[in-house]
DNA sequence: AACATTTTCGCAAACGTTTGCTGTGGATAT
DNA sequence: ATATCCACAGCAAACGTTTGCGAAAATGTT
């Protein structure tokens, strides 16, 4: 059996196709005699309009694409889920790519949108390719592009972003106000803009608010590299450990079981999280929370806001939060 | 900036649209010098072909759907990863859609796949609906229809699962092996095939191989629960405890830890899992394997083998694996 | 030089819609 | 009775491709 077209229905009831086209969209032209005869038809037949038709005609896919490194990923999954959610109440549909970081792909996919003549375009940029040449394109076009989490380093583009310092800050005001004395801090991939905000503004609160805390900083590309500092450091017995993100957390975790230290007893830990890493211990981690789903709401608004005319150009950040989890 | 197209080309080389069409996609019909002459062009305007008017023409989307309850779970997200990348590896298109359990939203989907005319469907039913009648549609359209993880209970259609029964004997097989006297064996919603089909191949091996082995079982339908139930049961001094799927895992590890239960010296913990979670705790928790990504492997060489027209139905499993942790 | 081939390209239809415009018949108003 | 208007429906073009077929130009053959 195949797909029903309007032509097919048209035929079956001695109508024209643009009176069924229009019947079957309630346009007030038709008498509502006809729109019930089409109306009936069409179910029984199970007719389904073809989209690539309509696409082609009205010059108008309601359609998002979405680029993001890998769906293997807490925060960007729980992103992407929002996303999909806001699209399919808002009647649109979303085609998710992953460029596995890697800028080939990334230029790829972005070739698909085009070819797809998507309507807008979700990024977040690989990490290695500061280069925006095959976004650029889309300006061209007018295509509005919100870039997430990863954005690029420049100023002219939509950004939504967490609230990386006020994450950071948030976190060491949590350890200040425990009168911690020592404390470990762990941050991922020191190229990456979001380790470097996130260092910043820790380094800034803590120097300026309690000088007199000790501080380990170091560095970890996976949490594998996470656990075996959070290993070395022990021997200098801090008393807190900050985590800059869920990789590192679990991989200071695995030392810290490894260990067997008891915490938040022997040690404490606190992390920048989405929430559900640190829920799989216990005590719960404590942790300030960056909300990939919010990020997500984040970004669909931004886009329709681009979508409704406003060329106003604008970089948004959602709230941190911290939640108390006992294990600090 | 529009977007060009063949007749744009056409007009600015003096040349017909047809001529552009094979030239680009090197139509043996046209010489070398045109071929140049357009390609140059082509890609100095940035030309893509519009995969509206592609597909409309050749009434041949190389798009497939992919209806999952939730991207938000470990082995879904692989299952997704790995069939984005054959995709891509194949040039097909994949679109990825959230029914979140609900067989309206459900339901909506499918339409959106056949408004879309997809040429291939990767489906994991909800699991509240046993009916299968918006499935049957693509049936008689001849759009081949895998289904994964959570199947329905009829034969005539094309299903990839783990091995959920082996990877429940070889569960047992090891917990056996280690001549472990008590096992708490926890299990999810018992309404679901997989728990049935679980619960069965680990009663069935324990009591054929080891009917000494004292067995308490028990459901959870979410990590809450069995948090609360392995709690309450550690009063009965189980010496094991198996745990049917990630989410029991998680659960029955919080309460381990509240507990402080070191493993495997007072308790043994094995699963059944994708792999990610057993690698958060030290010792590493011992597992079988099913694998989101295998299947994700397999699902797509059997969508290729419909599409290559195989009538031949079949039920495929991916293999299960037993992953020493150290926890057991 | 005349013809046969081959190379190179254009014409036009078709895919399934949407939509501005035109046309018809009947009802209403004068 | 005629003019006016409205309700209803059809015509045809357009969106951007692909592709079978035919035609012109270039080349080869005798």
């Amino acid at each position: 059996m195949n797909n029903a077209t309007l032509k097919n229905i048209s035929e079956l009831l001695g109508l024209s196709i643009s009176t069924v086209s229009r019947a079957l969209k309630n346009h007030p032209d038709i008498s509502e005699k006809t729109k019930l005869r089409v109306m009936e038809l069409a179910t029984t037949l199970d007719y389904e309009p073809n989209v690539n038709a309509i696409n082609l005609r009205t010059n108008n896919t309601r359609l998002f694409g979405l680029i993001v490194p890998s769906i293997l990923n807490f925060f960007y999954d729980t992103f992407i889920s929002s996303v999909e959610e806001e699209c399919r109440k808002n009647n649109y549909s979303l085609m998710i790519l992953q460029s596995g970081d890697d800028p080939v792909i990334e230029a790829t996919s972005l070739k698909l949108c085009r070819q797809n003549r998507i309507t807008g375009l979700f990024a977040c940029i690989s990490s290695h390719s500061n280069q925006l040449e095959p976004y650029i394109k889309f300006k061209d076009l007018k295509i509005p592009v919100i870039f997430f989490d990863k954005v690029p380093d420049v100023n002219d583009c939509n950004k939504v972003c967490v609230a990386d310092a006020e994450a950071a800050c948030l976190a060491a005001d949590a350890i200040i106000s425990k009168k911690k004395k020592k404390v470990l801090a762990l941050f991922g991939n020191e190229r990456l803009l979001i380790t470097r905000k996130r260092l910043a503004a820790f380094k800034e609160t803590m120097s300026s608010k309690a000088p007199s805390i000790k501080l380990l900083i170091d560095f970890a590309n996976n949490a594998a590299e996470a656990d075996t500092l959070t290993a070395k450091y022990m021997k200098q017995k801090p008393d807190t450990v900050f985590c800059m993100s869920d990789e590192i957390l679990t991989g200071t975790m695995k030392a810290i079981q490894k260990k067997q230290l008891s915490f938040p007893d022997e040690i404490s830990i606190i992390a920048i999280s989405n929430g559900f890493i640190p829920k799989l211990y216990y005590p719960e981690i404590t942790y300030v929370e960056t909300s990939g789903s919010k990020l997500g709401k984040l970004a669909f608004s931004s886009m329709m806001a681009c979508l409704g005319g406003s060329t106003f150009i604008q970089e948004l950040t959602t709230e941190a939060v911290l939640v108390e989890g006992g294990s600090l």
